[in-house]
DNA sequence: TTAACATATCGTAATATTGCAATATATAAA
DNA sequence: TTTATATATTGCAATATTACGATATGTTAA
């Protein structure tokens, strides 16, 4: 069917899912490890920095954003990017609870 | 095109992608929350734990386990499966590393 | 060997994603 | 106002994903 069935999990799972999605994709990784490295704001010099068209980078930048993992505001004619803390703690959190809960002799 | 241009990419940041395209669906993030639950292993148990069908679940079994999230054992007749803590902690690595760099300050 | 159970694979329909050319929109400079 | 620059949107083709019925495979018990 290629439709999630999304109404029989808890929103916290669709959320983690919905931000794994955002993820998943090279492209958009990149984008994050290279907002990281700049740390201040950027914008089209993701077009030049990755091998991907315009119009390519515009729809991976709107995932991210849709997601929440970055956030944009209008700089004079351009638009500047940057990471949302926020929502990657949730990320970070729920990896972080896993490692920790995770008991490894347990294992079969 | 439908096809992403991995080539372009670090295997890094490829691996990374592919981690979280495993995670992108509600009901492996459901399967991981229910192993880490069980913390021991589990099998056919999921199929009831989860309103899916067996072929379904059989399918994100194996797609957990392809991305090494997961990994399964033969017990008897039936296969026991749990969490791999090693690629997990790549990702808990991934997200607390943009957590302690990112510098919310910098940011537009 | 046969029956019962557990899991995997195949095939398929519905839908989603990826990438880009063409084009639209919006701001800044001339 | 016109031009240049920056980003977003639309439309489309290629491919991937999701879910499941039907069926295959493999293991245990009788």
């Amino acid at each position: 069917m290629g439709i999630t069935k999304t109404d029989f999990f808890t929103s916290k799972q669709n959320q983690l899912a919905n931000l794994a999605k955002a993820l998943a994709n090279p492209a958009r990784i990149a984008i994050i490890e290279y907002l990281l490295k700049v740390d201040s704001c950027i914008c089209g010099d993701i077009v030049t920095e990755l091998p991907l068209a315009q119009p390519t980078i515009s729809q991976h930048l709107k995932e991210l954003k849709n997601a929440g993992i970055i956030q944009g505001s209008i700089e004079g004619n351009s638009i500047c990017y940057c990471l949302n803390t926020e929502t990657l703690q949730i990320l970070q959190s729920f990896f972080s609870k896993i490692i920790t809960k995770v008991d490894k002799n347990k294992c079969c």
